[in-house]
DNA sequence: TATATTAATGACTGGCCGGTCATTTTCGTT
DNA sequence: AACGAAAATGACCGGCCAGTCATTAATATA
């Protein structure tokens, strides 16, 4: 008895739930880390009880591991559209690849989850193996092609594309980790944009056939100490 | 009463105990991450109960920086040596650096300090402007001073020292991180040295000054925008 | 309007683990 | 051998939080 008022405690909002609290727990993971966030508060965050959270989560981890999924697969799949329809030089497809990661994951919330995935990685083994096979694995393998095509094309030297491949993607993966670890500690911030293009220059350049290697390059050899003459 | 037998059950070791507790929460922090690792583990390793770790340690926030003030400062104090008395080149200068960073740091147990420093950064904010303060700004002036001096002996092009030295460092953070994140789902593992030789080629290739670019590099100008031309 | 269904709640619990401290054991000193 | 200082112990406590579930409120249906 006594309804105080005949204003609605809650609405039903079957649909939207999921989506609101995935929302609320990537913002939290991504500030606090998973160990840290309490799922009161992800629930909070996304208007909500803890009771309800488990109407649709069975236990954290599934809540982590809906989060993981639901953000960066797409991401993925829009590159390797990418790089089955470029036409142009290897140089550009790889300035495409770098700059499509940058608007669409870097530079966006779900910029936190490499960080996140590094930082849980021992704790979920499941789910590290998960996010290995759907998204790392993708990744590699997009940008191994993308410079596999350069050497075929003889636009680059014949390089180790495995290591080349990590190579070109290592600073992305630091412009990530390092906004949400080290940034707030550096007095002068540096500009992302201007860091990407750097980067993209200095390998670009460095993979260049400058004609002086020959050999084709369609089995990778190791390009190990080739050593460019010093001074 | 009942002396049941006269061995010892424990013998006085004050000196050494800091140390040993140090080391075996290194490995376990290293190994699960801060916050799943238990003092009672962490004690049990360094062979001692959880109340003598109490006895050395206030609290398990102090253990952790314990752990992390360590290692590596020392590591850092012999680089600065490395480029004060170096003589050759700025190529040779580098490549001095990286290999003795993958020998003191990258291949021994204190390379899970990078990534334990990433996890939990957001919560010890106190110890990570620590460690920024007195490892990575420090590795950052050192690298960046190299870099520089290659470009004041015009063997280096004029590039913007700030976010080159970032470059530079970029796959070395990577390796470490990836060691105790993704390593294990690897089905062949990259060799981390002929991957940081792949990253000097390249770089150092990058880097050369071919004679193209005139202009006196002191001012660092951005290096922005040269695209080199494609194919 | 009455009834059934189910979305949403929030008080509650159980286990885990960081931290405490009274007690026990070792060992230098006399 | 006896004593005192202090190193080491381990049983214990209390708070926190993931996860539960009986209850309540909203809505679809009749």
């Amino acid at each position: 008895m006594v309804h105080p008022r005949h204003e609605r405690r809650w609405t039903r909002r079957k649909e939207a739930r999921p989506a609101e609290l995935i929302s609320a727990a990537l913002d939290l993971f991504v500030e606090r880390g998973f160990s840290a966030t309490r799922l009161e508060d992800v629930a909070a965050r996304a208007g909500v009880s803890k009771g309800t959270l488990y109407v649709y989560f069975p236990s954290k981890d599934d809540l982590f591991k809906a989060v993981v999924r639901g953000g960066i697969v797409p991401a993925i799949e829009r590159a390797e559209k990418l790089l089955d329809e470029h036409q142009g030089s290897a140089d550009e497809l790889i300035r495409n690849l770098v700059k499509g990661w940058w608007t669409s994951v870097g530079s966006t919330r779900l910029g936190g989850i490499p960080k996140l995935m590094i930082s849980e990685s021992r704790n979920f083994p499941e789910l590290t193996e998960f996010y290995y096979r759907e998204v790392i694995s993708r990744g590699h393998r997009l940008v191994a092609a993308a410079v596999q095509r350069g050497i075929d094309s003889h636009e680059f030297r014949p390089v180790n594309v495995d290591y080349v491949m990590r190579l070109v993607t290592a600073p992305l993966w630091l412009l990530t980790v390092w906004r949400y670890s080290f940034d707030y500690c550096e007095s002068q911030k540096l500009d992302p944009l201007t860091y990407l293009d750097s980067h993209l220059d200095l390998i670009l350049r460095g993979l260049k056939n400058d004609g002086a290697a020959k050999s084709k390059g369609a089995e990778s050899t190791r390009v190990k100490s080739a050593r460019p003459g010093s001074i």
